[in-house]
DNA sequence: TTTGATTGGTAACATTTGTTACGGATTATA
DNA sequence: TATAATCCGTAACAAATGTTACCAATCAAA
């Protein structure tokens, strides 16, 4: 249990120890759910009134389109909030279908008692504030990489924003790096053995440093 | 001035007549800066300690590298939050420089301001979490526009989420669309002309409906 | 050790996309 | 109306990326 369980129940007032909590009136009024393997938590286009938090199992989310075709998006493990940055915003419905890939517990707080928890408790609020700014700055960050142009462009990118003194460590395989930036392995394995070629970087087994950091800007600007 | 100044000050409590809340201690305490054309309002990097509000004129901003090359981004009109979603997150660190383009107007709030506030006044809280959910869903739309591998499977993806009953009308330019989904624009006018010589759509000037929904399926299945 | 699975480098070729340049159409401006 | 500016369709070619396939290295399980 991360950061998320923040959002569930006001044990997240971390900022007092637990005992005292339980004194406060810091209980979330909540339901529970359970779902079976391959049964649908949520349907696109849903309107997300409560805040739907998965506590226990494992999601797919996929896109779902009129004719029936579908287009898995992400996997999610709990415990994870699902939509919880839809629930306030003007037209908030799913995304996504949202299906179980295993037995899955799930609890529903309403908007409403999410809004009078966080006016209630000041550490409700900010784990849900702290929550969805992280999750909007890692959304942000992948979005950047995706808005550089050329492969060498966005490995650079991904570079440079986690390089320690020119060092840096892959924190994933380079297949699963291909897919978080968007490109196919072999194009990706391609790219990173041509920087290494021209002497911009070094790599092996994950680990890597800049070499040429002029080089790398220059493959910002305009994807070379 | 729309929602955003929401944020502003709790005239944002809509809820209630402009004249109660006069009553209410609902000032929230900042400060106000001016900035000349090509000032710079945030360097990348600077902590986001308080929320930055954009009230008047409009800026640039630009990630710019440690060798002093800069890369563009968004251009911003007031009113709007900088980097609002930021205030709350773990490495809270402005992702670009902000520049003057013409006579600013910014005032500051800091954090603990705002929490109060939102303790304080629900209808600050709503707005904030409003905007911020809004944003965040603008930007996950975005990002999924990303994620289609293909031009044709960018633009299916966005027809679909816009069209109504086979009917759809670009609120852009194809030159600012080609932009938003990060392609070239004579490379979005072939995708979109062979897509039109397909039969799978007919578009002139902005406007154009779906014919062959099966066909545009399958373009998000697989960028064909 | 052997086996099988995973990971990743490479190559040849197909396909897509970018680049550059041109011209017609439309709109704003003088 | 003339003029310039913008928008956008098109084409030919260059460059980047995807596709498919194969093999070597590594590692875990038998």
């Amino acid at each position: 249990m991360e950061k998320q369980d923040l959002l569930f129940f006001c044990t997240l007032c971390r900022e007092k120890p637990a005992a005292e909590i339980e004194k406060l009136q810091c209980t979330i009024s909540h339901t529970v759910k359970n779902f079976k393997r391959d049964e649908y938590i949520a349907y696109q286009g849903d309107k997300v009134t409560r805040l739907v938090m998965l506590i226990r199992g494992k999601v797919r989310t996929e896109i779902v389109s009129s004719s029936g075709l579908t287009l898995p998006m992400n996997d999610i493990s709990a415990p994870f909030p699902l939509a919880a940055a839809f629930l306030f915003a003007d037209d908030n419905s799913f995304p996504v279908d949202v299906i179980a890939l295993e037995e899955c517990e799930v609890i529903y707080i309403s908007k409403e008692a999410v809004e009078k928890q966080m006016a209630k408790c000041a550490g409700f609020m900010r784990g849900f504030m702290d929550f969805n700014a992280n999750q909007m700055q890692n959304i942000s960050e992948r979005l950047k990489i995706f808005a550089q142009k050329g492969i060498k462009a966005k490995v650079a990118y991904y570079l440079l924003s986690r390089e320690k003194k020119g060092a840096f460590e892959l924190d994933r395989s380079v297949a699963s790096l291909a897919g978080y930036i968007g490109v196919e392995r072999p194009s990706l394995s391609r790219a990173i053995s041509e920087m290494v070629r021209d002497g911009i970087i070094t790599f092996h087994s994950g680990k890597g440093t800049i070499i040429n950091f002029d080089a790398m800007e220059a493959l910002l600007i305009r994807g070379a």
